[in-house]
DNA sequence: CACTAAAATGCAATTAACCGCATAAAAGTG
DNA sequence: CACTTTTATGCGGTTAATTGCATTTTAGTG
């Protein structure tokens, strides 16, 4: 039932082996899914066909030839919050302590670390957990408790508790408000002392917002935002709206 | 199972369905729902023009492949696990306690519980976390601990230490070998604590194995045979091999 | 240049998708 | 209630997609 049976499927499958081996071959392929090889020759010549990799004799390569972190910078379309989180990712140095909120913009920073990045991170996300496991040198501690199953995320008090035993280098916030004077503001009651203490027990705190948060107030107030030492924002955002970040102090980051 | 006889509600199913498996299949999908193969076509076909799924020959996949991860480290025997799965899931009851140990097998029992199935599940695997995000009344507690990544689950002592705070009605095991005489076996001296707890914690335990686990022996021993209360595996294994097994008191179930 | 592995090509079998059309139930309508 | 309209469904026939196998061609290797 969960054999795969769908051949789409087994097209995207590849697509992400590509992605997590940097390469792939086919007689490997063709043991692997149960297909005969020329299946799998039709499904590289197609996803080749359709720009998604590189046909060569043998198998198939990424269409950059760099090792991993940035393959598709530019050849495939990638969606906002993805360049946030490349242009977040480089925030990190080898041996820190990271620590990393809920949401789907930190997932995406999880997903683009760089690859032989080793350090140390704790999280309370079952999703950016998967995501890390599959970097060799990264050390991962996830943060239990309660899942809010909206947020995908612990964050009740024995996970606020948890996060206090750390003192991070690094952490990167997933909010949903950032304004100058209001501060970093939250929707969800439940995360607020949740993001308080992964503010407190983080020495940079790395906000990566999307320009429609920039300014905006959601109903509960976590921290004053020069809490905040980076924001990672979008390219196109006027310097206007930066520059009472500026004024705090904050190094802002756009992508 | 309720009956379905309003297309919208099936439609809404088949979407569930889609986000916790991640693929639906449209002969399968017949035979589950009752009705033709042309009626499903017509079902996944409004639901891809509804921006709801993507459509492929042969059913339908999410339109955003990336979100959940799969894991399938044997994809040979997936289909016989899933089968094992359905089985293991039926003997959760509403309004239990269920500690849900690592593993594919269990995974998959994550993902094939009874869908109004009202129920506190507690788990050492961010994987199982994820699969039941989806269902809307279970109650999930992550133990939190260093993700040992081979295996994705938390299994270092701080995971144990919280296993040991909940008295649970019943237990999925995934197992390495379980032998009448030896006991219950693990590959992983650092699992080893972590499984004895959930055994402990827990009335009922329920060990799902493929036939080749029955009689194994792993390196590091567990607990005896006889803490397990039920025995989940395959139809085809012959009689004269659970014999011991029943002998010890326990309950197998062929599926 | 000879040898091997991979790729391309044509073909047949299987399976899924599609197109009407008929039927039947459900929902309106006067 | 009788009637029409809409919706949902299944069935038969046709078309298209997928796949594996046999055969030929091409690409890499020493």
């Amino acid at each position: 039932m969960a054999v795969i049976d769908l051949p789409q499927e087994r097209r995207e499958m590849m697509l992400r082996e590509l992605r997590r081996k940097g390469k792939l071959v086919a007689a490997e392929l063709s043991a692997e899914y149960g297909v005969s090889e020329d299946t799998i020759r039709r499904d590289l010549s197609e996803l080749a066909s359709a720009g998604q990799l590189k046909r060569v004799h043998g198998g198939a390569l990424p269409l950059t030839p760099s090792n991993m972190p940035y393959y598709e910078r530019d050849k495939c379309k990638q969606s906002i919050k993805n360049e946030l989180a490349i242009a977040a990712s480089q925030l990190v140095k080898d041996d820190q302590l990271i620590l990393i909120g809920g949401g789907t913009t930190t997932a995406e920073i999880a997903r683009n670390l760089p690859i032989n990045l080793r350090a140390t991170v704790v999280t309370t996300s079952p999703l950016i957990a998967l995501y890390l496991a599959e970097y060799a040198r990264i050390e991962i501690i996830m943060v239990g408790g309660r899942i809010n199953k909206r947020e995908l995320v612990t964050s009740d008090a024995e996970a606020t508790a948890k996060i206090r035993c750390f003192q991070a280098d690094l952490c990167f916030l997933g909010v949903c408000g950032v304004h100058p004077e209001v501060g970093i503001t939250s929707t969800l009651y439940e995360e607020v002392d949740l993001v308080r203490a992964l503010i407190e027990q983080s020495g940079d705190v790395v906000a990566t917002v999307t320009a429609d948060k920039l300014g905006a107030i959601a109903p509960y107030v976590v921290a004053p935002t020069d809490n905040i030492t980076h924001i990672v924002t979008e390219k196109q955002v006027p310097q206007k709206t930066l520059a009472p970040y500026r004024a705090l102090g904050i190094e802002v980051i756009q992508a």
